[in-house]
DNA sequence: GAGTGGTCTAGACCACAGT
DNA sequence: CTGTGGTCTAGACCACTCA
C-alpha cells in the first residue's frame, strides 16, 4: 500500500519477517507446497531460528500455514466454512448432524458447565464425547453433557458404557421439547486429548463453542465444542461455502 | 534405556508450568492482582525466562492473565460476553448499536472483501471505521466496506470526508431493504492499526468476524469486525451475560 | 539413519510505564 | 531514573516422520 509512513516506530523483526513470507506465499507457492526448514529459513533471513519460529507462528495462527513435526512447514490452504448456526437446529445426534464416533461415560463436568446446567456441585453427568469430520479433516472435539434429570428413562440402566449407551442417552434426548438454544464462541487452547482427536499439538489454538439446549424452562445439555482454529472458519448463516480470507488481508485466488 | 517407562509422553515444562500456575491463579489470587515478574517467576521455578514466558502466553490466550508493557502481569476479569447475533439486526449504524466513534475515507478493499462485494478488482469502496466500546473497554474494530453502487445518492458527493461522510453513507444504506445477513468467525492477528485502537499489541490474537449484508440479491456491504480475543467471547443468542469459563476447565466463582 | 519441527537455555538489549 | 514485559540471539537437545 502507499502510504508507509516512515519507521519513527521500528517494528519488530519478526513482523517484518511475516509480512515478507506472507507475500512470498502469495506469490511464489502453491497450497501444499513445503517451505524450506526453519534452520534454512532462518540463514535465509539473517536472524535467528526464534525469530523465524515466530513469524511462521503467527502465519500458522492466520491460517496460511501448517507446521508438523517430522515432517515440515507447508502452505495451509484457505480455512474451510464449518457451519454453527443455532437456527432450525435439533437436539445433537438429530438426523446427520456432521458429527460422528461417540462415546459415553459418567463424570462430573467442569465447574462452569455445572453452573449451566444448574446440577450440584459434584454431581456427575453423563458426558459424550464426540468428533466432526469434514472434507475428510476431523475439524472439532465435542463434550456434550446430559444431567440425568434430563435423561430420566435411563435412570437406573445398568452400563453399556460406550457408544450403546451414547445412542441411548441421545434417543432419550429427542423426546424432550427443544424451546431453543444459545451459542457462544471465544478461543482457548486444546486440551490434551482433544489434541489427539483433532491431530494438533496440545495448547493449539482452538475456538470454543459453548451450546446450551433449553427445555421446559431450564438448561437440559450443554456442548463445549473445541475447533480447530487454523482451518475452521466458523459460519453462521448460509455462507459455509464462500472463501473469506484473513482479517482482511489478501489472499490470491489460487 | 530403562528408565521410567511411565511418562511415555513426557509433557513439556512449559504445559506443566501453566497449569501449575493456572491452579494457583484460582486458589492464591484475586482479580486485577499483579504476579511477581517473569524473572522472579522463572528463577522461582527453576526455568528460563523465556520457557516461563510460553506458559504465560497461553495463559494470556485463554483469558486467564493480562500483560502490559512497563506495567506487569495482571490475573484477568472472566470474559465478557459480547453479543454479535445476526436476528433482528438491521444495518449498521441504525438505532443504537454499540458502536462508535466513526469515520469514513474511500480506499480498495482486500481482495476477499471485493470478492464478496463482487465488485471490479481495485474498486474503491466506501470505508468506515468504527469502534465498539463495551464496559468501557474498547473490544472491537470494524471497518465496514460500502460500495458506492449501494448508495448511488452518495455518487457526486464532494468531500466532507470525515464522521459526517460516515453518518451520510449509513444514513443511505439504511434506506435499502435489508433482506438478511451473515456471519463467520475465525481466528487472526491484529493489524497495527486495529491493534493501537484496541490498545493490544500488533498480532494479538483476535476473532476477526465477517458479516455479509444482503440488499436487493446482492452483496450491499461488508464488515470486518475484530474483536479481542483475550477480554471477549462472542455470543450468539441471548446469553450475553452468563459465565462461561474456559473450554472445559474450571475457573472459580470468585 | 537423516531431517524436520518442538522445547529449552542463559544470556542481551529495547520499548514502555511509572516514578 | 528503575522496573516491567517484548524482542532477539546462538546455541543445545528432544520427539517425531520417513526412507
Amino acid at each position: 500500500m502507499g502510504t508507509t509512513q516512515l519507521e519513527s516506530v521500528p517494528e519488530p523483526k519478526y513482523w517484518h519477517l511475516k509480512m515478507v513470507i506472507g507475500e512470498a506465499l502469495d506469490s511464489d507457492f502453491t497450497v501444499g507446497e513445503i517451505l524450506p526448514n526453519e534452520r534454512d529459513l532462518a540463514a535465509r533471513f539473517g536472524v535467528a531460528r526464534a525469530t523465524l519460529r515466530q513469524a511462521l507462528e503467527q502465519l500458522e495462527l492466520e491460517g496460511r500455514l501448517q507446521r508438523r513435526r517430522g515432517v515440515g512447514t507447508t502452505v495451509a490452504p484457505p480455512r474451510m466454512g464449518v457451519d454453527v448456526s443455532t437456527t432450525q437446529h435439533a437436539w445433537p445426534g438429530s438426523a446427520q448432524d456432521a458429527w460422528q464416533s461417540f462415546d459415553c461415560a459418567r463424570a462430573v463436568p467442569p465447574a462452569a458447565v455445572a453452573r449451566m446446567l444448574a446440577t450440584a456441585e459434584h454431581e456427575e453427568t453423563y458426558t459424550l464425547r464426540r468428533l466432526r469430520v469434514s472434507h475428510g479433516q476431523p475439524v472439532a472435539a465435542e463434550q456434550l453433557f446430559v444431567p440425568a434429570s434430563s435423561v430420566p428413562e435411563l435412570s437406573a440402566i445398568d452400563a453399556p458404557s460406550g457408544a450403546a449407551r451414547a445412542r441411548a442417552v441421545l434417543r432419550e434426548l429427542q423426546r424432550l421439547d427443544l424451546d431453543g438454544q444459545d451459542r457462544a464462541v471465544e478461543l482457548g487452547s486444546a486440551r490434551a486429548d482433544d489434541a489427539r482427536e483433532l491431530d494438533r499439538l496440545p495448547g493449539s489454538p482452538v475456538l470454543v463453542v459453548t451450546t446450551r439446549y433449553f427445555s421446559q424452562g431450564r438448561t437440559a445439555a450443554v456442548t463445549l465444542a473445541t475447533y480447530r482454529a487454523d482451518t475452521c472458519r466458523l459460519t453462521f448463516g448460509d455462507s459455509g461455502d464462500v472463501q473469506i480470507s484473513h482479517h482482511g488481508e489478501e489472499r490470491r485466488a489460487s
